[in-house]
DNA sequence: GTGAAAGCGCTAACAG
DNA sequence: CTGTTAGCGCTTTCAC
């Protein structure tokens, strides 16, 4: 193993300035730092994280926290798909990704155990709430981003679910659609509130009547909104899910009614995800590896937060609408 | 933050009694034991990992390491179950998940890199073959576990394939079933030979004709698979699929050549994904949870290599079978 | 600009 | 059984 003594033994200066050079902090004289590269090269040498992280207190391991009701949250796609491009990402850099689950209420102590966690060395918020923003302790800020919504002090990246919305709509439109109901996301959820109210922006523009019913992320909140809409607005011919799972357990409930996709009823979904492709189903694309990559490399810099940077959605048109 | 120093100070002993004693490596007096664990419990004293890892020269991240043919591997749903589960349970231990892949061929560069890179603890190699077990460099030995197939120095664990093959083939027969076809997973992955093995087994014993495609683990690959079955076994009243997403490319193809499912022709799958029991699809489960929780588990204590550790998958009956 | 020296918190010989 | 003594590899004052 080649280590900072090494490198500055074959460069012919100290310790302390190789470690100026290779990090860029602190003065080093021209000449020095074109040695000390020159035989850092040659050695192959690269910093122990570890030994850098001990000395520094800083941590080896970002902690992607998921807000959410349960333990379930945890398992599901999307938190994979998260985890997979964060894990990804940080493995050259001698970083590794840890897991947790933020409660829902009350999150201020897990949020305080982190920051006095010596081993983390930033989170990447998913799913934040307004409570958990205001929860994030002092210690913490310039290492923290959320995917969704965001604050003065965190940074955030999402998706421009709104536009996705808006598209959605104007496609159902633009097919003939005219009473069109919406599935929304959970509840709690601050960022399902854009697409949301894109949605009934975009549908009363249109001059139609705007029908959304409370929802959520899974199969089971996507059937029981669908039962609520069929039995609230029997005439609808067109239904937007919070994503593709709730749009699947639309699609099931309809089939149970004997409704015709896209025949009497059409159907969108959002995020695009695998089985999208495998049941046909209309959707808009959710960029989350690239929204995931800006969340960490966000962490890794410490970059400030100057509102919610954006990432685009865009429709992919299957057979349900 | 509460270092070793004070709970030394705390139970009048000196810093490498506490160490011993925490850490339960070389002789502790009963007293001194007592003492040291009251201080600890009262300072409320955890172990830094990172200036543990630095000290024992051990590493601070578990890699999991998928092989595959490309990147995309590393972006399916099974890979984020896996990391999911993973960076949970490490999460408390101080340590971190990383992701790599390992090239299908010539893996031992790969796998010597991750030997001498000090942040890496342990590895959890998945889709493993024989190739990649026996380019296991010797300082792995005992930090490195295999889901799939295993050496007599790599212990590995998996689920078993083979018994949920014969289950499957024992269902549709019992249900009337005389002409069972299988697409299988990819041919380069030693640990799906198993339930190949045992599918034909299971049907020759019925006194079945033996009809086996080779197929892979995605969607496109149980389309194709079906184009042959049913090109070569027109007659072909059931098809096995190797796992969920070869199921629903087999359900398209089916639907696409008018054969009614369940009808004309049983599928099932294997892994009961989430849509599977959306597209109400007959599966088998995968404990994939389970079965990365015994292999980190396995990592971490530097379980010997003593034959594969099977868990239990189980029919789940659905429409399709 | 540069080097010497003192740690970061823990482990692991080595004497006693 | 226990304490003392060196480090693990890097960063960071602080003099020069």
């Amino acid at each position: 193993m080649v280590t900072l003594e090494h490198v500055a033994r074959a460069a012919g200066v100290s310790r302390a300035t190789v470690s100026r050079a290779v990090t860029g902090s602190g003065p080093v004289s021209a000449d020095a730092l074109r040695r000390v590269r020159a035989a850092a090269e040659a050695l192959g040498y690269v910093a122990d994280p570890i030994a850098r992280a001990l000395a520094r207190g800083t941590g080896t391991r970002l902690v992607v926290a998921m807000t959410g009701t349960s333990d379930a949250v945890l398992d599901c796609a999307y938190t994979g798909r998260v985890l997979s491009t964060a894990a990804r990402l940080l493995a050259p850099e001698g970083l590794g990704v840890a897991l947790r689950r933020l409660p829902l209420h009350a999150p201020a102590a897990e949020l305080d155990a982190l920051a006095r966690d010596r081993t983390v060395g930033g989170v990447v918020l998913v799913n934040t709430t307004a409570e958990e923003l205001a929860a994030v302790p002092r210690e913490l800020r310039g290492r923290v981003v959320s995917i969704g919504v965001g604050s003065a002090v965190v940074p955030s990246v999402d998706v421009d679910a709104a536009a996705a919305a808006a598209a959605s709509v104007a496609h159902l439109v633009r097919s003939g659609r005219r009473r069109i109901a919406m599935v929304t996301g959970p509840e709690w959820l601050p960022c399902t509130r854009r697409p949301v109210a894109a949605f009934r922006a975009a549908v009363a523009a249109a001059g139609l009547p705007v029908r959304t019913v409370p929802g959520g992320f899974d199969a089971a909140a996507g059937a029981a909104g669908a039962e609520e809409v069929l039995a609230r607005w029997p005439d609808t011919d067109a239904v937007l899910g919070s994503c593709d799972d709730v749009a699947l357990g639309v699609l099931a409930v309809l089939r149970r009614h004997g409704r015709q996709v896209p025949g009497d009823v059409a159907v969108t979904g959002f995020d695009d995800a695998p089985l999208a492709e495998v049941t046909d189903l209309t959707t808009a694309t959710h960029p989350v590896e690239r929204i995931t990559d800006a969340a960490v490399r966000a962490v890794l810099t410490g970059a400030p937060a100057d509102g919610t940077l954006f990432f685009p959605s865009e429709l992919v048109l299957r057979r349900s609408a």
